[in-house]
DNA sequence: TCAATAGTGTCTTTCAGACAGTATATA
DNA sequence: TATATACTGTCTGAAAGACACTATTGA
């Protein structure tokens, strides 16, 4: 039954909104705990990598799962209602990585929510994709700490690394989402490093996208870019090898 | 604070995970309520419309509202779950415009979390997209019956007519995906009759973009799909005026 | 001067947009 | 036979894939 006559366990009439929600008092309806949960990529010597933790109890003891935690909901009052949902999951990115806020990207990607998904209690878990650059990997806990969390190549997830809840479905719904939007978005800057040469580029969609990408047609995109405005000269040199490299950087505006 | 101990308000250990479910209890920290929200598009006489329903009871009494409710989630526990949410999704979407299950398409869309969305209490609301055959519209109660459902214009909404809630940034979302979505995928086709002319096609993707598109490129267009196969000939005929014109069908697989 | 990587040019196909013309059926 | 609508063809430009070549720099 659809919420029309806006009642919420709560009788009406009342002339007007305000004597009504001074009036209003919450039903005990079951209510799902609501969860945000992360899929954190980073590029690691041209592997897309994910961020797992390794749980320490029940359910899944011991599996690999992606990080998350509940969302603040406050007193659940009309007042005091908590955190936003976005806010919830910036606040886990940051527990996560110990990255500070706004250094990486994150977007909403799914909720997933079937019964059973969690054998506790009703759990329904709002899914968000979150990038982390390159340079900022090393900042990680994650990083070289071999504790309860680490950076994990797909192909290592794909065979015999099984996830815990329906993470393994989180997960192939955040690379379905990066691959496809690499190719009609800005998303790859978020990636590469704030300065990158064309191979850096390149190297990024190759990891993202899994194959590999004609080295001189990628170098006409990437002049393209350059022509739109979307990428702009900086003038550091890269110096890998005998040839330097010209170094780039994302024009956000 | 990530869930990586698997505690949910119940401390550790258990030897078996078992053991530990058959000892959970849920604890009583405040969850949200969580509602399935529909953005329902079908098109009619060449214009995108949207069902909406008006609010008889506060908050936001006699305004226009996108048609939703309660996800049930049983009691909770971990047998009685309640439904999944695509399951309430399709439930919302049945209740809403009386056909049956399946006759739509329906895909999640997006959810929205912000803290005081609902000034009552907290309340997430997954957001569905739907879309309605121009011959099962007929079938819907809001077609004829100008009680508190209807199809309306988007230039409507958007001059004028103020919704309830966020569902304004709902629905800017919805059409948003639409308008997208039409471009690489078959959604289109979701939106004609089971049997279609290519101007009633072509009169689809005008009405979803809001724009003209050229006669004779849709045909080429259109006559590409053929040759993919993702459309076939049906014996029917279209005889609106003059000329007839041949019909054709989505090929599924 | 050689080896290794950075960067450029051409051919072809595919598809979209702009635009002009032919075919068919009813009145 | 006229007219309204169904349907087809050509030119052009943008962008991607396949492939061969030139430029720069350190050792």
């Amino acid at each position: 039954m659809p919420d029309v006559t806006g009642k919420l366990g709560h009788d009406q009439p009342f002339d007007t909104e305000e004597a009504f929600l001074a009036a209003y008092r919450a039903t005990n309806y079951p209510r799902p705990s609501v969860t945000v949960d992360l899929a954190i990529f980073t590029i690691f010597r041209g592997d897309l990598k994910v961020l797992l933790i390794q749980r320490g109890g029940h359910p899944y003891r011991g599996a690999w799962a992606l990080p998350g935690g509940f969302v603040d909901v406050g007193e659940g009052t009309g007042k005091d209602q908590g955190e936003d949902l976005e806010e919830a999951a910036h606040r886990e990115l940051e527990e996560e990585t110990n990255l500070p806020r706004g250094s990486c990207y994150l977007e909403q990607l799914y909720t997933f929510g079937k019964a059973g998904r969690d054998p506790r209690t009703r759990v329904i878990s709002v899914a968000y994709l979150a990038l982390v650059r390159p340079a900022l990997q090393e900042l990680t806990v994650a990083g070289d700490d071999a504790s309860d969390a680490g950076w994990f190549s797909l192909s290592e997830v794909g065979a015999g690394l099984p996830l815990a809840f329906d993470h393994a479905q989180i997960l192939q719904k955040a690379v379905d989402r990066l691959r496809g939007k690499v190719d009609y978005s800005t998303i790859a800057f978020d990636l590469v490093g704030e300065s990158f040469t064309v191979k850096e580029l390149r190297q990024v969609y190759e990891a993202v996208k899994g194959r590999t990408y004609d080295e001189k047609n990628f170098y006409r995109r990437f002049r393209r870019m350059c022509d739109d405005g979307i990428i702009v000269r900086v003038p550091e040199k890269r110096t890998t090898s005998t040839r330097h490299a010209a170094c780039y950087a994302f024009k956000s505006r």
